[in-house]
DNA sequence: TTGAAAGCGCTAACAA
DNA sequence: TTGTTAGCGCTTTCAA
């Protein structure tokens, strides 16, 4: 059985108030009296129980994310990162970390809505965010504290931490312009996915800045996972007028792209070039590396969490609209169009 | 402001006794009086405060598990599948899945007493078990209920699910026995993770039974991360005798073993087989295809929260040590040594 | 079939 | 400085 206040105050002799007070570090408990109870909740290794003071004070000290699960495994390997700052933040300032996980479908919102109204967390982390969220609407209406990791496409404003998709895309698509590159395949992801629409515009945008006509048939969308990549990719570089580069909205697609263009018997960086996004620890190690647009994920987790504690503890975010700005990392998986070198 | 039971009688009319029992499902209210207030239930849409309930009862229907953060990431991109697969499982029976990370370093074990004595969960997961694990040897001496990933080198008795590890380097020692290497250089885990162990020996036994001498000087220690393994690499490939094969006790170590190969100008499969362990989804990226030993980590960790939930349901666990069987994937990393296609 | 009362362990307003 | 009292929202005897 679990050691109480109650135990302790009979054990000292003084009322449960007195005990609670002096383990909570009132100043209002003599000091010879305070030392009395420490050393006894110390010998009787007390530990408050969380219910009971969460039921007392009305709150939980939990944050809520709910980990969308493809198939047997995270949808993105980008969230063991994102996962890992958010814990770890979590943890820093005394916040539990309640992981919901939920398989592919319907009922997503309902996990939500349990996690909210039976007053399991104190405030939510919305990742994946799309153009017209219903889970931020659901939270927007209820008025229940939220930060979301991406944007969306709503009139009701909302805090949320997002990478400029736009931006890394612009990085990535004008290096391969600066190769030389003119007929550029576009592997997007699936347009649910509110910054499947921001990298897709930073492509666009910089496609027009350089004065080369968007080919609606270079972009296909795949479904973020190796195989789709590879698949597409295969299908891309069989057609007549072949794209001298593919970029795809993920380092997994991508990678799948790397293994298609080896099965064809063309060279990655040479006959093909090749770039991906996110920069996941896999994109040091394809062969040849993929060039990629960095998003800090782990750094990501980290500071959605912070936004997140801080409106929990009352402070009024003092910039509740962050956007991160990724990083092109060139690697070995571009270089100048085959037509271009001879 | 919730809704509460009181709210609810309150508008029926009814005692908050009888309001909790209809909506608890008890067959002692009337149905005239039930039907009145699930209606009303329902329109208030009333959700029972989990915490108060938690307290009532006694029990938390969560399940705690910690994970290791190294430096900005899981400790291992395995844990992202063995969570999944935690989760999936824990939703499945209407539990929550509290998860905490831990920076590397001491103070695990009070991560661990905080969840146990503070009664933040009902059973805990405990992962990457360690010869003397003092995790386990606490959970033991409190009575609490856990599961293990992975088993341990102590004298008390645990329920706990295991993949074969030993059976895992059997074969792939094995395979690469069979074509004919001889000297095989094995990058292990830290001694201080108990798989480590068990891999050594099923790979030191396979060489005993070909008769082939165990070469201490062969078997270097990685950290599991990739840079590990390429630094080990380089300097086993490097020596006057080198290696005609190189066994890593992970993918990400054996990822690195490629790109060391690669750097020093000898090809994978030709001059250098390399064999890994886990089978995550980088393996099929890999340039060649990385032959490993696959270990089922969404499954191990589904049915690792299926033991625990059992024996928290009071089901004695029927088979409380599992092992699985894991499996060898032969792609295209290994291959005759070079000195015998001659 | 229903309700009153007690209590899970804690905190906090108020009184002494 | 300490104690009394009340109550967070729920479940569960026990009695009516």
């Amino acid at each position: 059985m679990p050691v109480t206040l109650k135990d302790i105050a009979q054990k000292v002799g003084y009322s449960v108030t007195t005990v609670s007070r002096a383990l909570t570090g009132y100043d209002d408990v003599a000091e010879s009296t305070r030392q009395i109870i420490l050393k006894v909740a110390d010998e009787l290794d007390y530990h408050p129980n969380i219910t009971a003071r969460r039921l007392r004070k009305q709150s939980t000290d939990t944050i809520g994310i709910v980990v969308p699960t493809y198939r047997t495994r995270f949808g993105d390997p980008f969230f063991s990162d994102f996962l890992a700052g958010v814990g770890n933040k979590a943890v820093e300032h005394g916040f539990d970390l309640l992981v919901s996980t939920h398989p592919p479908g319907a009922g997503e919102l309902d996990v939500y809505k349990r996690m909210v109204m039976e007053q399991r967390v104190d405030g939510m982390i919305v990742i994946t965010t799309r153009p017209q969220d219903e889970r931020i609407i659901y939270l927007i209406e209820q008025g229940f504290p939220f930060v979301a990791f991406g944007r969306s496409d709503l009139e009701m404003d909302f805090a949320y931490l997002d990478v400029d998709g736009e931006a890394g895309m612009r990085q990535a698509t004008q290096h391969l312009i600066d190769l030389g590159h003119r007929r550029i395949a576009y592997i997007s992801a699936p347009f649910d996915l509110m910054y499947a629409h921001h990298r897709l515009q930073g492509h666009k945008e910089t496609l027009s800045d350089n004065d080369v006509p968007f080919d609606e048939s270079l972009m296909v969308i795949g479904d973020l996972m190796e195989r789709s990549g590879s698949a597409l990719a295969r299908e891309l570089l069989t057609r007549n007028k072949r794209p001298s580069a593919i970029m795809a909205c993920n380092d997994w697609m991508a990678s799948g792209v790397i293994g298609a263009v080896r099965e064809l018997g063309m060279t990655v960086g040479r006959d093909v070039a090749v770039v991906g996004f996110d920069d996941v620890p896999l994109a040091r190690l394809t062969h040849p590396q993929l060039t990629t647009v960095r998003q800090p994920a782990y750094d990501a987790g980290w500071r959605v969490c912070e936004m997140l504690i801080s409106s929990l503890q009352g402070d009024a975010l003092e910039e509740p609209h962050l956007i991160l700005q990724p990083q092109l990392i060139v690697r070995e998986s571009c270089g100048a169009p085959a037509s271009q070198k001879k």
